[in-house]
DNA sequence: GTGAAAGCGCTAACAA
DNA sequence: TTGTTAGCGCTTTCAC
């Protein structure tokens, strides 16, 4: 069933039936009518790649993520896709991994694919902020298509970045440990990324703020798996530390697990607070305080501008930080 | 830069052009590296909707689940996707939600992308085994495509099915409960799919080989979240069992929360059992018994069998079943 | 081994 | 308001 068999059986030609099918409003009701009736009776669906061989779109917006098992990104997704899909969008994923030439790799063939935009998920692909170089294939893509990231930021024409406000929580979660009257605040990180660096800055802000000095050994970085984390935490003897900021809430749940192999208490011996306000931070005891990024609003923000961009709007803002919340929970005293 | 460039540049015509890039043979090797090296030249890349327009294939697979946000089934698709693209196919993500018409409505938007093959996530596509027309959709869809389904099983040409025993493992963690002497076994679920119903049955037959009765009060159902979950145990007060054996980690995750609020012990007072040995499970004190269902099998299986259909092999098995296994944990005397 | 040319199904500019 | 027709970029058959 194509367009021309269509047209013969409703006695038009394919232009008025092409007419029909993107709702011109140049076709007398009768007529459309009789074509959208003979359009439902042999269940005609037009062919996407004819059409996207003509407009050179297919109505497909390629997503990227380093890992789609990561609650975090599987959230955005989660979100992205459901916006997505109600303005008529399908979406391409993709799951690159964090190493550079497989990222490069996955741009590259979503390119291929003609999608109509690029949506990043994830830090990683920002790079390290105090090398340029490392995010020019981004400004390479986005001469062709628009990106959006979302939870990072890279400056380059038609790049559009949407991210939370990194330093100002942990600079909040720092606080509130200082004010309890901690003295060794642990940073607890699994990363080097964009983020993670913003989260780093703002830990050590609050921490200059009050006059603490800002400690090398203090700057803990594993990986993001409770008992591995655990385990780093305990073959680390000769490290002391009364409070744990830590970059994911795997992390910090990590700390929980090194607090009970010592016998310790908490919040009495050990603060402890987490990051993403995920479903472990409540799946503990004593529940974790954590910091909720307001990850949804990031997403929709996104799918917004893009919109905006897809319609040729001009004057979108290339930039949009989003208020981070920390939720305070059982595992610190403030 | 389009086939025509390619071949006026290298001096040839646009069919050699076409053979060089999808290897064909009968091309001399001094032309294809002529011809080749123009394409890298120009970075050229052929147009995809054109060539999906001549071959009625984008090399494009529809993947469709609830809810990406669901721990599983982001795994599922995380190892999906690495597997597909290693295969040089990409997917078009989908995230149905759970009602009916949502599904169909999504299924019908990836058939008109004219995807190769459809993989479904999750045994909510399975619809209620007592009840073909349910999944007649099913039957219709894969009169046009293959369909595969992960952790569900429906009847029906085309339709492959790849799932877990999940009766196998409940029987087992019930039966554990049971040697271990409890009497009052809760069966705390949050569904009524495939899945649900299999592991219900599972659980219902090690009772009866026990010579237990199946109690009615038992079979607990409530939200896969983890404070719902609490408040529906510690609101049901006349409710007495000394064991729990929950469908998800989230479930198991809330009896243990239940337990605290109760000032009871865990597994002396109550033991409890979780499924899919998710993070969840080992994020908890103390940690989780939890069924692994061996997921990244059933769906590499699936993969597997998907390329065998798809290069047209016949006499490809429709069923597939991986053995579960009970991860054994602190909140079980077994 | 290579080229010419006929589709594939649709959109959109132009005519009527 | 409706129809005719020229692409869109590729694959593939059929000659040479």
């Amino acid at each position: 069933m194509n367009i021309y068999d269509i047209a013969k059986l409703a006695g038009v030609s394919i232009a008025t039936v092409s007419r029909v099918v993107n709702g011109s409003d140049k076709v007398t009701e009768k007529t459309r009518q009789k074509v959208l009736s003979v359009m439902e009776e042999r269940d005609y669906t037009p062919n996407v790649f004819a059409r996207g061989l003509g407009l050179d779109s297919m109505k497909t917006i390629g997503i990227l993520c380093p890992n789609i098992a990561d609650v975090f990104m599987a959230n955005a997704i989660s979100i992205l896709e459901k916006n997505l899909h109600q303005c008529g969008y399908d979406c391409i994923l993709g799951c690159s991994g964090y190493a550079k030439e497989d990222r490069e790799q996955h741009i590259k063939l979503l390119l291929a694919k003609r999608i109509d935009a690029l949506i990043l998920v994830g830090s990683t692909y920002a790079g390290r902020s105090d090398d340029r170089e490392e995010t020019d294939y981004l400004r390479e893509t986005a001469a062709k298509i628009p990106v959006f990231m979302i939870n990072g930021y890279v400056d380059g024409d038609n790049i559009y970045c949407s991210y939370c406000d990194d330093f100002r929580a942990t600079y909040e979660v720092t606080n509130g440990f200082i004010r309890e009257g901690r003295k060794r605040i642990l940073f607890l990180c699994d990363s080097h990324s964009f983020s993670a660096k913003r989260k780093l800055a703002g830990y050590e802000a609050a921490l200059r703020d009050a006059g603490y000095p800002v400690c090398e050994e203090l700057k803990f970085f594993t990986r993001n798996d409770i008992h591995f984390a655990r385990d780093m935490l305990l073959a680390s003897e000769a490290l002391e530390f009364d409070s744990v900021v830590a970059t994911e809430d795997g992390l910090a749940i990590g700390a929980l697990k090194y607090v009970l192999a010592k016998g310790l208490s908490v919040p009495k011996d050990l603060g402890v607070a987490g990051y993403n306000n995920s479903q472990l931070s409540v799946g503990c005891e004593p529940e974790l305080t954590s910091v909720e990024n307001h990850l949804e609003q990031m997403c929709t923000d996104t799918i917004e501008c893009m919109l905006r961009v897809l319609q040729g709007e001009t004057e979108v803002a290339r930039k949009n930080e989003v208020r981070c919340e920390v939720i305070k929970r059982g595992t610190t005293g403030f």
